[in-house]
DNA sequence: CGCGGCTTTGATGTTCATCAAGTAAAGTGG
DNA sequence: CCACTTTACTTGATGAACATCAAAGCCGCG
């Protein structure tokens, strides 16, 4: 099960995100000693659709999917975040509750720092704020690029498409681990699970890419290319 | 054709907005002085993708759309924006130019600010910045909210979520005018112009709606819910 | 008044979801 | 560790939803 850790205090941090770059020691000891670090088993919970929020999400290492779970059993994938990636995204300066659900996709390092101590960084340092605001734009926009992307394409441009990102944004390698099941693959790109599979064997009979379960090797990068921007 | 016009300081503004509510004398005056405001004409655009960002952008009266503009001739329309919204979205926090195009559907009134001032707002003022902070996420995840709630529709529970938007949340009223082109609808919730039709002739004709021209009346409201809901 | 863009309807075809059925894999309890 | 259950994966067949194409009327605007 998932396991609170206590790490050397956060000016040690390796994973320190550029948006605690420039907090003075005074600053960056409130951050440790109101912060906990959490590692999760793949497949935990982070947290629910609903829950209260009260702290800033940032995710150290691992994988994690945010998803909306909506009532008629059919959960919409939003995004997968990368370390260093703000996981609780915009809402929490605006909502009471999470208006997603956080899980995790492979085991990841999260730490919750608590919302508050942001709220008063933010109030006293200006120049933290502003680097905060630019951080959480840059999320913000990245999220939106890809959306609206996946939603002008047909269903073979978006597996390209999903598949060059893993390759390139995620993996940084022609070969990689899909770290997501089909159905998943399915809910976040807005489409069905048999359609998600149809899809990949078409590319493997095409050569495209090379499927060993999990494991997907890209062949033909061109050709992918080609379909995501033409499909 | 679009008008600048002088309007007396952002202190006596009835639109101003809640982020510049607790500003002090000598911030408004700044403000004042680095902002203008500019009258459009219904069709005229505000700012084109890959201009430089500049402003802030405040919309005062009237209704813009924010959109995309692909080399495919098929833009996207990512929403409608009401008075008191910043059109500018999060994006100018993290571009170099905006990565959509604004234009008038509806005479308009805009404030562009410095976007250096209220850059130092921020800065200087981290209550401000905080405010601004929480207003950036509400509107966010307002946009949020409807796309997910879009895409997970077919096309006569879109129409539906559609229609109901304007009456619920623009206009405030069970009759209205549409203040876009039935091109545009199609546009903002992602289907072809003759599908839009279509099904406004098919509300019609179940009696759901009255359509003349422009003008909608809802008249089923009930019904029209339920498409809502289960489309 | 004539041109171009918007609107409307119908006919047609494609894309995609759904249903069904079976295999493989992965977790679960005795 | 094995039987059992559940969940993931896969393929094919079918039909529904939707896009595309075509044609004609309409409306606003120079």
């Amino acid at each position: 099960m998932s396991e609170v850790i206590q790490t050397a205090d956060c000016l040690d941090c390796p994973y320190r995100s550029l948006i605690f770059e420039n907090l003075n020691a005074e600053q960056l000891i409130r951050v440790t000693e109101n912060r906990k670090e959490i590692l999760y088993k793949k497949g935990e919970v982070v947290c629910k659709q609903g829950d209260r929020v009260q702290s800033f999400l940032y995710l150290k290492t691992g994988l994690v999917k945010i998803f909306k779970e909506n009532n008629d059993n059919k959960p919409q994938i939003i995004s997968i975040a990368k370390p260093k990636d703000f996981i609780g995204l915009l809402s929490i300066f605006s909502q009471e509750v999470y208006p997603f659900s956080i899980s995790c996709i492979e085991d990841s390092a999260i730490c919750f720092v608590d919302l508050d101590v942001i709220r008063s960084l933010i109030r006293e340092d200006g120049e933290f704020g502003l680097v905060f605001l630019e951080k959480m734009s840059e999320v913000s926009e990245n999220i939106w690029q890809s959306r609206l992307e996946l939603s002008k394409k047909n269903l073979r441009g978006r597996i390209a498409y999903t598949l060059l990102e893993f390759s390139q944004n995620i993996f940084d390698d022609l070969q990689f681990d899909l770290p997501i099941s089909r159905k998943e693959l399915a809910e976040l790109i807005d489409m069905t699970t048999e359609n998600v599979i149809r899809i990949l064997s078409e590319f493997r009979k095409d050569e495209i890419i090379g499927i060993s379960g999990k494991t997907i090797t890209i062949l033909d990068n061109n050709r992918l290319e080609q379909i995501n921007l033409h499909g």
